[in-house]
DNA sequence: GAATTAATTTAGAATAATTCTTGCTATTGC
DNA sequence: GCAATAGCAAGAATTATTCTAAATTAATTC
């Protein structure tokens, strides 16, 4: 058997990554994710994509979008009915629709707090997901 | 012009169904969200009506829930992107799903509580909907 | 490093919830 | 009762998403 550090080997799954091969293609979907933390949807991302891969189909980046968010790198934020959208940010948020422009804004939870409190679970409630979803108007200040 | 008493007239909307004229449809689709308050599609709508309206059709259901909805009888409660439900109560309250028996519970909010203090607001938000969905599981106590 | 195997991508078809269109029926206001 | 309006049913259309199958790419084995 050869030493470990001459063996070829496949790049390790990083914590970073959950495990998931990072492809280009998926690469370069989670970098625009990261680049512009608008909540784009998937037809949105695959336009964005084709400026650095022109021949990437919608099917992939769907497949894409899928793989980051059951690994844990990316969520997928939906309100009503519309598209589904997609948002790399993994610390505890809730969303804010602006009806106004359509913008969707990230809402911090305020350090301390526990949704719980404000809540009245059912008995023997174990939370696995919360989404909280806000819609109104941003007025200037 | 004849005494006001004498004159036919309609049924005048009442507040209570926020001006929606209450056709049989309506007022059976309505029935039911009632009867069962467990937060059923319109497919299971459409199925439950047609015991009393055979003929109903699915487009139908659709409109009424629709209806109900825009004249705020009734909330649209949406999880991931799965079917729509339907839900009468109309107390602000947010959605328990329990993954392990698949049922929707109504989940209230603790009274003398505020959401927004949990939350770091956008400056300038002017909320309109809140919209708070849990996923879990619910263990026998 | 060529052959083999497995994973990924692509293009287009399929799906499914919902919405739309159209002709018909019921209700309303007069 | 009659014209105008509203509502309903059936089925077609829409659309976001998922699936399928073939082609490509990458990893593994020899
Ligand atoms: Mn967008
Ligand atoms: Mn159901
Ligand atoms: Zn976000
Ligand atoms: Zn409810």
């Amino acid at each position: 058997m050869l030493p470990a550090t001459t063996r070829k080997r496949r790049k390790p799954a990083s914590p970073e990554d959950g495990g998931l091969r990072m492809t280009r293609q998926r690469q370069e979907v989670y970098d625009i994710l990261r680049a512009h933390r608008d909540h784009p949807t998937a037809t949105d991302v695959f336009l964005r994509v084709k400026d650095s891969l022109p021949n990437i189909s919608l099917a992939t980046v769907y497949n894409c979008l899928e793989l980051l968010v059951e690994h844990g790198l990316v969520r997928q934020v939906n309100f009503e009915r519309e598209s589904s959208r997609f948002c790399p940010n993994l610390e505890q948020h809730g969303h804010f629709h602006d009806r106004g422009t359509g913008t969707i804004h990230d809402v911090k939870f305020k350090p301390g707090t526990d949704l719980a409190d404000v809540l009245e679970l059912p008995q023997g409630a174990v939370i696995q997901d919360i989404e909280i979803n806000l819609r109104g108007l941003l007025h200037q200040t």
